[in-house]
DNA sequence: AATCGTTATAAAAGCGGTTTCATATCAGAT
DNA sequence: ATCTGATATGAAACCGCTTTTATAACGATT
């Protein structure tokens, strides 16, 4: 059985298919009894619009794309539930779109989201080119997460990492740290450089402060292990350490246990993101970024934008938290 | 500037639409000369041709819809991933759908999925019923995994969850164990069904097996952590511990810190999954699925499917393996 | 010289909706 | 009795692309 259009409705219930359309869209003058017919025979044709048709006369596509670097970072998958939350509660689709970082696919899928007619986009991307964007946004339009690009007029959602960054830092000193390192993530990054001003803000100005008291990594696991070995390596008596990211800093933690260091007891440490998932043990004492949030305002400005209601083309800044867990603090 | 049409090409390369059709798709006949002032007018006005109308005029949408039920669960990142990677070697998208394990939501993205003609569907899905489903069928092609259907004329992907369980049991008894629970997940879903019986097979007439070695969660860390305070109350003599899944393993690793039992001296616990990111410390040891490869063998048989080739509907089954990790077996 | 298969292109008919415009009815106002 | 505005409905154009059908030129066959 292929599937019904609206013009075998239109055809079973007696009218013309405008008359369908506007029972369809709840639009415009339709007789009481009329209607009637027309739903009972969309009922029994099992008649579904075709979104495709639908777009094509007009109507948006009712879906937004999704750039993201990498699905396999947890935080990821949870920027994009908030945001597959909002958008189906709005009859929204969402097209996952992973760019393993690579600028030639990130360009590609710009392209490809353009040609399905997308009504909006919202990006994540260490490497987009701002100039790409704004001769797209005229078309379709874009919100930013993660990483903002200030200079520009356009929609980004962040947290505020310098702050967060500090928090934690100082969350070490009040625990009794006396020699803090840091591991810190890809120069290139904007979020990984603030998060470390925000690391020598707190601490930078400390008798005990030296640069070689900071590492660097690529947010990944393997990055925290390497980079807290050289640290310890340097500095036998750090007594905290606070990395990038979680990833990072469990990387840490797995290499203290190799080291036979007790945390929290001989060192404390201290990650940043707040992945859902509190996998490590003990669990990961971390400065959260408000994740859901960010993703959930980016779909909501996202679809102001789309609606065309006003929407102030800034920086949006959401406050990271300290959610203090047991590699700073023994419990009881 | 709005965008072009194939009508402002032709215009400008002095053609017809069924030309510049023809130069678009590389199909009929062409002269050398003409292709090459199309091609030309195309550049000059940044021709990008429609994928909303070209879908409409009967070519697929080179669109796959991907159900699952909560990207939150590590699982399906990874699952997620290979099959992006797979979909866009070969030019197709793929539209997330989050379900939350609502069947209302399931029905809702089906009906939607369907509506958007997109060109085949892949579903992880513990409530889809099966007779939707063949409906579906007709127009759709569709791939499950994960939880696959056995009694139906439709393609599954998923591991052999039984074999798998009974590795990792026998992997405990081979590293010295003589008394081992089991962290049992969910009752209606077919793989935490397949792996209990996989423990049942490898020590269910072992002298000291008795029922209450079994406890039961919903495959979260929260369930573990419960499942294994249960387990060391009722036997306190236990001394490895297989979970059906690898937060519940996180969860009862938690558990036996927060006791202070020593892991893998006093107990030894192993996991199922084998999710890509390795947090725990120490290390968990644990039965990985082949996730990635679940995921493109499922894009591959989609797009096999779509592309009308033969693929046979069966349960395609892949073999897990033992990783032996840090939480059975001390280092060094 | 008549016939035929290739090659090259255009005109037009969809695909399944939306929307504009025209037409018709009917109740109330004048 | 006529006019007017609200209510109802249909015909047809249109969205941007694909595809079928028609037409024409050309070299090769017979």
């Amino acid at each position: 059985m292929a599937l019904a259009t609206i013009r075998d409705v239109s055809k079973l219930a007696g009218v013309s298919v405008a008359t369908v359309s506007r029972v369809l869209n709840r639009k415009g003058y339709v007789g009481e009894k009329t209607e009637q017919n027309v739903l009972a025979a969309m009922k029994a044709l099992k008649f579904r619009p075709d979104h495709t048709a639908r777009s094509l006369a007009g109507k948006g596509s009712s879906t937004v794309g999704l750039m993201i670097p990498d699905i396999l970072n947890p935080f990821f998958p949870e920027v994009a539930r908030a945001i597959e939350d909002v958008a189906s509660a709005s009859g929204f689709n969402v097209m996952l779109c992973n760019t393993v970082g690579s600028m030639d696919k990130e360009r590609r899928y710009l392209d490809m989201l353009a040609s399905k007619r997308v009504d909006g986009i919202i990006i994540a991307s260490y490497t987009i080119q701002p100039e790409r964007l704004l001769d797209f946004m005229d078309d379709i339009p874009v919100v930013l997460i993660d990483n903002p690009l200030p200079d520009y007029p356009l929609i980004s959602i962040a947290c505020n990492n310098r702050d967060g960054a500090a928090l934690a830092v100082r969350h070490l000193l009040e625990e009794g740290c006396v020699k803090i390192g840091h591991i810190r993530g890809p120069l290139q990054v904007t979020a990984a450089h603030e998060r470390s001003l925000g690391y020598e803000e707190a601490c930078g100005s400390a008798p005990w402060f030296v640069p070689s008291l900071i590492a660097q990594g690529n947010f990944h696991i393997e990055d925290g292990q390497r980079a807290m070995l050289e640290l310890i390596e340097r500095h036998p008596d750090l007594d905290g350490v606070f990395a990038g990211n979680d990833l990072m800093a469990i990387g840490a933690l797995q290499a203290l246990y190799k080291l036979g260091i007790q945390v929290p007891e001989q060192v404390k440490v201290i990650g940043f993101d707040g992945v859902a998932l509190n996998m490590s043990v003990p669990a990961l004492t971390t400065v959260a970024q408000p994740i859901y949030s960010i993703g959930a305002l980016a779909m909501e400005l996202l679809l102001r934008l789309i609606r065309g209601e006003s929407a102030e083309r800034k920086v949006y800044e959401l406050d990271a938290k300290l959610l203090i867990r047991e590699t700073t603090r023994k419990l009881r």
